[in-house]
DNA sequence: TTGTATGCGTTATCAG
DNA sequence: CTGATAACGCATACAA
């Protein structure tokens, strides 16, 4: 393989000028750029990657550090959604992304290994292995992070995150226009905090909403619905809090013979992993993932670039998907 | 931050020493290994990874290339999973694992930049994107690979995969040593490679099998099974070839008030997305993908390794995991 | 607009 | 067992 040293010979310049044709800098005259890059080119050229990380004392690269366990990717492939998005974003500009295992353990190790060896440039870092003196390493030594989700430990942080809050809020909104005032929230536990911001949401556009909760299981759904279809009043549109509640809960419908649309509503969030491949198919508000993942590469980016700034934080906007599982009461 | 000539100012020794010593080599005393070791360590000093890639000529790492679009994780999570494994095992020794996206169109140059700028000391491809001019390029420039899932182009290359053929098999003995004679088998068209390497292994132990095939959808299992039981000899057992066709499949089975178990016996392969979720819980043979990816990192390091090494693969075994849709005939 | 010279921080070879 | 020194290939500040 050529080296840059061969080409400038070639060319009859010297190294430096071959560097800068094909960096591009505006200081070598487009005619000389043109012949250089052609040369090289025709020499089979390629810069060493190798060389260049070590002489511009930066890698581009970003590593996400999240918990890759065996079966993460089917408990949650809105993770991996994530990670696709933002090597995207990234990759867009030049930046590999580098893909690691790491536990809440030995998180600060490793964000430490990485940054004192000059592994990479920043890090993309999912809220789950985030603890607390990860919080503290983080913001006090200016290290281009993003962290993937709101961390619950250290505000000084940069994060990006979904909105759940809103999320409930559209879905509520979406029921309330359809002419429901009759309605009912089957959620899981009050310590599942998406759960509960989804239903803080539904609250604030619908506050007389009956309110059942269980395990996060499609048993559950059955039992919480069958429960609630026993109330005098039987509600006339239904919020799940997730798929899984939505699947057992539309099983339940089912077997009370009742009809999804003609007697009752039904609306729940995001649609995995069930919620396009149930009859009807459900009607939920969405978080477009991958555009999560591009907006947190864009923003490692720019810390990468300016590890000065400010703490800041991005919110995504959820999407109403309207399907066969809503309309307006009879 | 130190470096490494700080350092052996520090413990008054030469700088090769340092290096050795961090290197663990035996040409080192043990006591002045010890005694460097702590020296470095109390002067917070980590080598520099940009500068050891230089001087190794290697990155220690590796380079997945898939197609990473929006809503890959969604529609494939097992290549994740896969991914989750090779991470792991490449991790272990010290390998980084790069993950990025590209096409078939453009793999030739993609793969081309990464060895020519020597980003990467190796390669773990999805066989979607191996087209026949790659496996030319791969095979032609001794580039350590391994191709994940069988390349349709190209004998000469280093591939791992899942035996389907063998899977089919399995499933059908379980039948056979239930008791089970009368079998239909439910699968997607004849171009549709999965279904049919698992149909050859169903009729090898089976060869009096029924065949219904159409599109793998949920659908298409309800319509198909719906034909199947209108047959004059209805079968004790299906074989559904994948979990969409099972979900349509069970779907009718409990239309037409059949008892899965009691009257009719279901298996299908792999338990996702909903072999886990349905009632009664399927019973299925599946793959570890996970381990797949790590046999996968293994190889490709053995590839890195020895580059002359000759064309090599390797085959997952399949396992049977028995749940509640499979019993002897009545 | 182009060329010169220096630095980037290790590893590895070879001599002692 | 240890040390001196030459790569490793490119970017860049500064000089011309």
């Amino acid at each position: 393989m050529a080296t840059i040293r061969e080409v400038a010979q070639e060319a009859g310049v010297a190294i430096s000028t071959v560097s800068k044709a094909m960096n591009g800098s505006y200081t070598i005259s487009e005619e000389q750029t043109k012949n250089i890059r052609k040369i090289a080119a025709r020499m089979g050229y390629t810069p060493n990657a190798r060389a260049q990380t070590f002489a511009r004392q930066a890698t581009r690269s970003a590593v996400f550090l999240t918990c890759l366990d065996r079966n993460a990717a089917f408990e949650n492939p809105h993770m991996f959604e994530i990670i696709s998005g933002a090597q995207s974003a990234l990759r867009q500009k030049g930046y590999a992304l580098i893909l690691q295992h790491c536990d809440y353990k030995d998180i600060c190790a490793t964000v430490r290994d990485i940054m004192d060896s000059k592994r990479a440039d920043g890090l993309l870092i999912h809220a789950s292995v985030v603890t607390h003196e990860l919080s503290l390493l983080l913001s006090r030594s200016e290290i281009p992070h993003i962290v993937i989700g709101k961390p619950e430990a250290g505000q000084r942080l940069c994060w990006i995150d979904n909105n759940n809050r809103l999320s409930g809020e559209i879905a509520a909104r979406h029921l309330y226009e359809l002419g429901h005032r009759n309605v009912a929230f089957i959620g899981g536990h009050e310590s599942d905090r998406i759960s509960e911001d989804r239903l803080i949401g539904v609250k604030s556009e619908l506050p007389h909403t009956t309110i059942l909760r269980g395990d996060s299981t499609i048993e559950e759904g059955k039992r919480i619905t069958a429960e609630l279809l026993r109330l005098p009043k039987r509600p006339q549109a239904l919020v799940c809090a997730n798929n899984h509640l939505a699947y057992g809960c539309l099983t339940a419908l089912q077997e009370a013979k009742l009809h999804v649309l003609a007697d009752i509503s039904l609306i729940t969030f995001d649609d995995y992993p069930f919620a396009l491949y149930m009859r009807p198919a459900l009607t939920t508000v969405s978080i477009d993932v991958y555009e999560m993942g591009i907006q947190a590469g864009k923003l490692l980016r720019s810390c990468i670039k300016k590890p000065e700034m400010q703490i800041q934080s991005f919110t995504t906007v959820p999407v109403l998907v309207k399907r066969a599982s809503t309309a307006a009461p009879n």
